[in-house]
DNA sequence: GTTAGCACTCTCTTGTTCAGAGTGCTAATG
DNA sequence: CATTAGCACTCTGAACAAGAGAGTGCTAAC
């Protein structure tokens, strides 16, 4: 177990480091009024402290710098909430008192406010449409072979897919087909759909329709939507004013995680609720290094859920960033649940 | 007039310089075998060119660059098609022969394929959406107020967006306006809808349904679809292999670039059929100093058209990128096309 | 237990030197 | 008279040295 005093000097280090970028050395620390020990005592104590493995030193006779396990510790143990400033609490309310009138907006807006007052990166996935429920099924024939498939779910999202019609395959069996889907998968989620389609209409639709087998191919296709919601951006390049990006290579290796969608969405954990942090190595990724991720869910209505994170480098403003990602979390919350209700 | 053995210098230091990055010299040049000149005869040769604007020098005593104005007289004069290898002409064939269903993948694909092959970066405009033509209008109803409308297109592009119903505005009420639009609209080119909404339904509108103003302020929101095609990437982080992109400042400047969307159509110039090269300065952006453009349109049917642009430091391999835009352009309009025709 | 003092270490900046590459000019050459 | 050999000159970039600055660890004194 820690001493107080050994509390008390890791946090004047991970503070000092993560305002200033540079090793903080025992003599600056006790400049601080409220450290009443000489750099000699603070120096022995970070001896322990790094032997202990939270801090280290970048060469033998530099300051030190807090390991991995130091910024665990201390976003585990001695982080407090920070207050925000006025200024910045009126941006944020003024997003959600906006009268804006698509989901997707708002969305787009708490990004970017996020990664303006972080000077972070910000990564927010729409709410998850695998809980969507069907709204209603279309079938819009565009030529003889051709069709568009349309999917509207209870909130508005729209799923659309061009679709290969039989040949031979009438008006009036397409719109057989839609009024069996509807009257069956109406109000099912969409990640159920591709089992349900199986399950309660391929039957049927044989029974009614000649080239049954061929439009279920079709139809199938289009329910295979993905599961995961949309991926929205915020600040993708703040990352570049960061002084540990003046390496090339970890600026390509963050932006070409950044393109690949699979490898956004693998720094997310379907567990988690409420707010997490991973870092550095803790992501499990290579490009991850020396950034940490801070992640937190929104839910829109009851179940569909959504998910935002902020990603800077391990060196970040956990307090700060843990309370703005709080506020956004419970407005957009508040926000996007009304829009549901209310209707838009 | 340069002559011919200006020609040749000329050519010579944009190919070196092309390949190599490095600052061409008399010696270098001299070595060539097709070169019979000495380097003193090569250096007073490109004292005049460096007179007359074409070439540069980064310092007093060092080799010869292209100036902006060379690369401009070399396309325009120099360039010549190069014929490229079996393995690339296979892998763009396999890219056309390939049985892709969706249209969307084709293309994206493609931006995949350009961007592999040159190492720079690929700018895709998918078809220009504004003159696909409307096929059918549908509104699905989610609330009480609310409810989602779609206009499917002519090759199955799909818009929709939320829009808010009047108080009081009955199912009836939707099937009219569905109807009216229906009648009045289908065939019209998106480009065009805004117009024609407003000269040739919403008096009839008005005239069927009690609530028109309001439900027709929503109507005017649904038609304002973006005029541009979407925008596919391919490659970007590519340019970070370029060495001239070792400053951190230009990564930053170009990122942010592709990052607005107003900014990369900017890149685009409506006016431009078959392929353009536009070099540094001559594109008219700060971020594009050092990097060329090269575009090119393909067209899907009769008149729908898309562009695609290669961006890459302005000494890029011109021929290279020409040739290939040029294969993959005539390629990528003609299995568009059939897919509009055959359907899909 | 705490701290002053001091030798030691490492980085970073600045200045110097030197080889290498390339130029421009002049004078010689076919 | 166009071409070329020769040479002095310039600039870059790498290598090295020296010194300031910041910080440490250890010892001995308080």
């Amino acid at each position: 177990m820690l001493t107080n005093r050994q509390l008390q000097i890791l946090q004047v280090i991970v503070d000092d480091f993560v305002f200033s970028a540079q090793p903080v050395g025992s003599r600056q620390i006790s400049k601080k009024e409220w450290i009443t020990y000489s750099p000699a005592t603070i120096r022995n104590e970070m001896a322990d402290l790094e032997e202990l493995g939270f801090l280290e030193k970048t060469h033998t006779s530099s300051g030190r710098v807090p390991s991995e396990k130091g910024y665990r510790f201390y976003v585990d143990h001695l982080l407090q909430p920070k207050t925000m400033s006025i200024q910045e609490i009126g941006l944020i309310q003024s997003l959600f008192q906006n009268q804006i009138v698509e989901m997707e907006q708002v969305i787009r807006e708490s990004a970017n406010i996020l990664s303006d007052l972080t000077s972070y990166t910000t990564i927010l996935l729409g709410p998850n449409v695998g809980k969507h429920r069907v709204k209603r099924f279309q079938i819009v024939p565009l030529t003889e072979q051709t069709a568009v498939a349309i999917i509207v779910t209870d909130n508005g999202h729209v799923e659309n897919r061009t679709i290969t019609l039989p040949k031979g395959f009438a008006p009036s069996d397409i719109e057989k087909t839609v009024n069996i889907l509807n009257e069956r998968l109406v109000g099912a989620p969409l990640i159920e759909l591709q089992k349900r389609l199986e399950l309660e209409t391929f039957e049927v639709l044989r029974q009614h329709i000649n080239t049954a087998d061929s439009i279920i191919q079709s139809l199938k296709n289009v329910v295979t939507v993905q599961n995961e919601g949309k991926i929205y951006f915020g600040g993708k390049t703040n990352m570049l004013n960061q002084p540990e990006f003046h390496d090339l290579n970890k600026v390509r290796a963050l932006m070409e995680l950044m393109d690949k969608e699979s490898q956004v969405i693998s720094l997310f954990h379907p567990g988690d609720t409420g707010i997490h942090i991973r870092i550095g190595s803790e992501n499990n990724h290579l490009a991850m290094e020396d950034l940490s991720v801070i992640t937190a869910t929104y839910s829109v209505g009851k179940e569909q859920e959504g998910s935002i994170a902020i990603i800077g480098p391990t060196r970040m403003d956990y307090q700060r960033v843990v309370s703005l990602l709080d506020i956004i979390r419970s407005g957009l919350s508040r926000v996007l649940s009304n829009k549901l209700n209310d209707g838009l």
